[in-house]
RNA sequence: UGGGGCGUAGCCAAGUGGUAAGGCAGCGGCCUUUGGAGCCGCCACUCGUAGGUUCGAAUCCUGCCGCCCCAGCCA
């Protein structure tokens, strides 16, 4: 929609600055050598589990490097090991994706979709001498595959001839053999001190039934094999991948030289790592399979439906995408990172609405029963063209338990015996009585006088007073639940055998009995809101009309909590 | 003891030989009918470290230190 370049970073600043990073640095050199006339990206996900944040980041650079650069990105799914994928999780990125706002258009490709141009590549290979049909078992080629201070040893099989190399593959491929018993390997170096170069396997014998594929292949090709070949074949310029991959790029290399093919250039970049949660698709993974979580997504995973169904919006993780950069250094970024793009976002577009999660009743003496006064509420002060929208107000309401406090510290703005506060958009209310349940001891009750010529709008609401409090008008509010969530760990950094010690027991609160506008009975599933003073919420899939469930996206900036903390 | 990378503030990150951007966090203050939002100010005499080159070094050179990755028929 943009020119290029020059995207939206920092909204708030009014500044598109050109984003800068050691990727586009080296685009330029070769565009500008003429190595590539344009720029081809593409995002590689392995169908074996749902994205999260950190492939967000990826997703977000490949492209939206693209797309700055008038370039296109493809998708591609690395779908070479049928044991661990699935339909399931090809279906899953590419609802989060094109939710991410991001549209690979005509480009959606797998790696299956080469597996007989693998095929052919790989006899190109054999036929140069460069790739051997192996016998040795797994274990076996451990064993001759030396340790990172020892060059490895040839296989006894490393030497067979052409014939005989291309015979016994077609084999494999026929399904002559059983699984493990042969491999096909690239000829380098059984002593490079690359050890990704030592004889690397190119195809195993797998008997397994692809999601794609079906039982048309028994050998499917590795990784390394087939990644850079794919990338070739579809032309793309510029193969962004993980740090991990950096040791792999000479055999990447070496494979499109060996075939004189199209030669793309593989760029690596420091992975996402966010605090107080994991990342890694094992941990994600067992986190669902023991149910420490409702599923992939739970609003408390960082996948991309976990922060969908939270309440994220797309643009909140693609400015912070374009927050944290890119580059080569390992880090890890803090979640308040995340959580203030989201609130950055949110702010300027969620309307805000009252509702209380933990109601005590609020009678007010001198308002005359039955009267029912409708008072006009801001949708967004952000956002005027918003507009605004009728509350209803009454004789008795529901107030937030936690903005009263029979004896107040210093410095409590809210309501308290004797004290005055604001009601907002409403009026100026004293606190004349507390009513106790005689046996708890708890409050049940709060008795106030309102001050007549203080409603909202007239000249004496200008009135100081201290503190504002939000509320509901009792007959009028609606019943909701409320669904309160938290860090999923207790500790910055979850790591080790133990991680799960540290998940946090309190990362959902489950608040029955929410007192919310009566407005909201009309919100639909994912509509977000504000609710003043407490945070941002959006509404669960899980709500049903007449039985409304939000959950706690995000909460407002709490400059009183942490007075409170000390 | 092999190979590949990385070290700029608590956390990210610009910077590419001319005298340390920006964001998050934190800390002060202003403003406020959300203790929200907004606004203002503070927060690296120094770039892992020790030398060297230079009029001048985070940027160039050398040594040292620290951290990450690699020994799947995973990706």
């Amino acid at each position: 929609m943009e020119d290029n370049k020059s995207q939206g970073t920092e909204q708030e600043t009014g500044q598109t600055p050109e984003k800068r990073n050691f990727i586009r640095e080296i685009i330029d050199e070769d565009l500008k050598s003429g190595k590539y006339e344009t720029v081809h990206t593409r995002f590689p996900p392995e169908p074996n589990g749902y994205l999260h944040i950190g492939h967000a980041k990826s997703i977000c650079l490949n492209f939206g490097t693209a797309k700055d650069y008038k370039g296109v990105c493809n998708l591609r799914f690395d779908d070479t090991n049928p044991a661990k994928e699935d339909v399931e999780y090809v279906e899953s990125i590419q609802e989060d994706i094109t939710w991410l706002g991001f549209d690979w258009e005509n480009r959606l490709f797998y790696a299956s979709d080469y597996f007989e141009k693998l095929f052919e590549y790989a006899v190109i290979l054999i036929k140069k001498g460069k790739a051997y049909v192996d016998d040795l078992d797994a274990d076996e080629i451990r064993q001759h595959r030396g340790t990172l201070t020892e060059p490895g040893k040839d296989s006894p099989y490393r030497n067979r001839s052409v014939e005989e190399n291309l015979d016994l593959f077609e084999r494999m491929r026929k399904g002559e053999f059983p699984d493990g018993s042969k491999t096909l390997r690239a000829k380098i170096d059984m002593s490079s001190p690359n050890i990704n170069m030592r004889d690397p396997v190119m195809y195993r014998i797998l008997h397994a039934t692809h999601h794609r594929t079906g039982d048309k292949w028994c050998i499917y090709p590795m990784y390394d094999w087939a990644h850079g070949q794919s990338d070739s074949i579809e032309g793309i310029t510029h193969s962004i991948c993980t740090l991990e991959f950096e040791d792999h790029r000479p055999l990447y290399n070496w494979f499109v030289e060996q075939l004189q093919i199209f030669h793309p250039r593989q760029i690596e970049f420091a992975r996402l790592n966010l605090t107080y949660t994991v990342m890694s698709k094992r941990r994600l993974l067992q986190l669902v399979q023991e149910k420490h979580v409702s599923g992939w997504d739970d609003p408390r995973m960082p996948t991309i439906s976990g922060l969908r169904r939270r309440g994220y919006t797309p643009e909140s993780i693609k400015l912070f995408a374009d927050r944290i950069g890119v580059s080569k250094a390992d880090s890890v970024i803090d979640v308040s990172v995340l959580e203030d793009c989201l609130r950055s976002d949110l702010n300027k577009r969620a309307q805000r609405v009252m509702a209380v999660l933990h109601p005590v009743k609020l009678v007010i003496e001198n308002y005359p029963e039955g009267q029912v006064e409708e008072l006009e509420a801001v949708n967004n002060p952000e956002d005027e063209s918003m507009g605004t929208r009728k509350i209803p107000f009454s004789k008795v309401l529901y107030i937030e338990r936690d903005d009263f406090m029979e004896n107040p510290p210093k410095k409590y703005f809210r309501l308290s015996p004797g004290a005055e506060v604001r009601l907002r958009y409403a009026y100026i209310i004293k606190c004349t009585g507390v009513v106790k349940d005689p046996k708890t001891g708890d409050i049940a009750e709060l008795h106030c006088t309102y001050d007549t010529e203080t409603k909202s709008g007239s000249p004496a609401s200008q009135r100081k007073v201290k503190g504002t409090i939000h509320w509901v008008s009792a007959q009028h509010a609606v019943d909701a639940e409320a669904r309160v969530y938290d860090r999923l760990f207790n500790v910055p950094d979850p790591g080790g055998d133990n991680w799960k010690e540290s998940l946090n027991p309190a990362s959902l609160e489950v608040v029955k009995g929410c007192k919310v506008e009566p407005g909201l009975a009309a919100a639909k599933v994912q509509d977000r809101f504000q609710f003043e003073r407490l945070g941002y919420y959006c509404v669960d899939r899980d709500s049903q009309p007449g039985n409304l469930i939000f959950n706690r996206t995000v909460t407002l900036r709490d400059t009183w909590a942490k007075i409170n903390k000390g």
